[in-house]
DNA sequence: CAGTGGTCTAGACCACCGC
DNA sequence: CGGTGGTCTAGACCACTGG
């Protein structure tokens, strides 16, 4: 059917080459994130090798975390990242024990030129535009988390006029469903500081108060970064767990 | 050879099994860590299972990080962490950009009786006996880290009364090297607090000055918690990257 | 029940390593 | 060159899912 669309096999492997073609139709939105991609069997026999072949190109994009398998039901394209990825660096020790998804509000949102920095970061052109988000995060009508956030201006159009008290608390599948931006992995990198006295005002401490930073870049299917976001909250109800290896 | 030493298949799938039978042959010491076990042809005559069956089963033992496979040489067992993996979270901003392995001193050693906590996580029977130590790091002469650290003594008996200063910077290999233990994977959890007046001493801060604890729990090839470890430093000096899935 | 992914086989050939 | 792991085949049968 659609054999070799370039080059049936060069340097690579054949199930290497394999995964390459499906990772670009997965990429090109042949199948929407949820939605099963044809059965082994088919793959294997439009593509014109054996069925070992084609699960070994599967299995790579399932080590990925681009596919999903399910015996018995299909292989699905990934849903991206569930949302509540954040919390689990933060823990806080009030009362419940219960870790809830906190609320959410936007503070201020601006449409503006991106920063050298952002600019690179997001791999956008110099001049390039951007939304800039302020977003409190409470448990309990009480704040725990301020957050500034960063997105790229074609890309989430939409949400540059949305009404911001309409928001999800979770934003990650809000941009699925309003931008069909699908969030595939994130990296974040931690620090330590103090706050400013702006800061300390929104979430209800001292000016100097010790804080965590949580500063993450998000990227899609394609691995381009798509969300810059700073998270500040207390340090004393900062507990993370990391497994090394 | 030495077939269905007690149940050939189960609920299990046969690689499942054969990966097990593995697991207990490496576990119980049968190829030294860095020693490369039989190659996969003979590990399938003996085992009279197809080639594609042994590579499934050792595949998994790979995934586990029991095994490493180097092609056209062999498959080997696991040598465990390096030591150095502590470093990851600390960067210290002082003059050059190099990484190096801070020096290492010992500030006490105790033999005394495991606390309940102590002996919940190190899986010891009450009444057990433990190495106590005290442990401070240092870059260029100047302190940065320090540690405090609890050993199962049944099984590091030996560090018990060597001579401290005669002891590597890097603990793992030398767990390794002197009593055989294999540091095969770790888990961190890390928070904020302020160093006691004796901590703030020892790292030449001051009482109440912001710090980092990272408390580790390191496990060894069996699974088994082998290592209770309390890291603290200066929280300005802090700084970690951690990927979201 | 039909359709899906999961397991297993027996064998061929390739790619890398070190002597 | 011989020995190792890596790729690929063609096909059989098993196990899970859902109508």
């Amino acid at each position: 059917m659609l054999q070799a669309t370039e080059a049936p096999t060069r340097g690579q492997s054949r199930y290497g080459w394999l995964a390459a073609a499906l990772r670009s139709r997965i990429l090109q939105g042949e199948w929407v994130p949820g939605e099963a991609i044809p059965p082994e069997a088919i793959l294997a026999k439009s593509y014109g090798v054996a069925l070992g072949t084609i699960r070994q190109a599967l299995s790579l994009l399932v080590s990925e975390a681009l596919l999903e398998r399910r015996h018995g039901k299909g292989t699905f394209v990934t849903s991206g990242l569930g949302g509540a990825s954040m919390m689990r660096f933060f823990r806080f020790r009030q009362g419940g024990e219960v870790q809830t998804t906190p609320d959410s509000r936007i503070l201020s949102r601006k449409c503006r030129l991106a920063g050298l920095d952002e600019a690179d970061a997001l791999g956008l052109p110099a001049g390039a535009s951007v939304i800039a988000l302020e977003r409190l995060r409470s448990i309990d009508a009480r704040p725990c988390l301020l957050e500034t956030l960063v997105l790229p201006l074609p890309m989430f159009e939409a949400l540059a006029e949305s009404d911001t008290a309409a928001w999800d608390d979770l934003l990650y599948p809000m941009y699925q469903r309003v931008c069909g931006v699908v969030i595939h992995h994130a990296q974040d990198q931690l620090s330590f500081g103090q706050l400013t006295q702006t800061q300390g005002r929104r979430l209800q401490l001292d000016k100097g108060h010790p804080c965590v930073r949580v500063q993450r870049r998000a990227f899609d299917l394609a691995g381009r970064c798509v969300e810059l976001r700073s998270t500040l909250g207390d340090a004393f109800s900062f507990e993370y767990t990391a497994q090394v290896r």
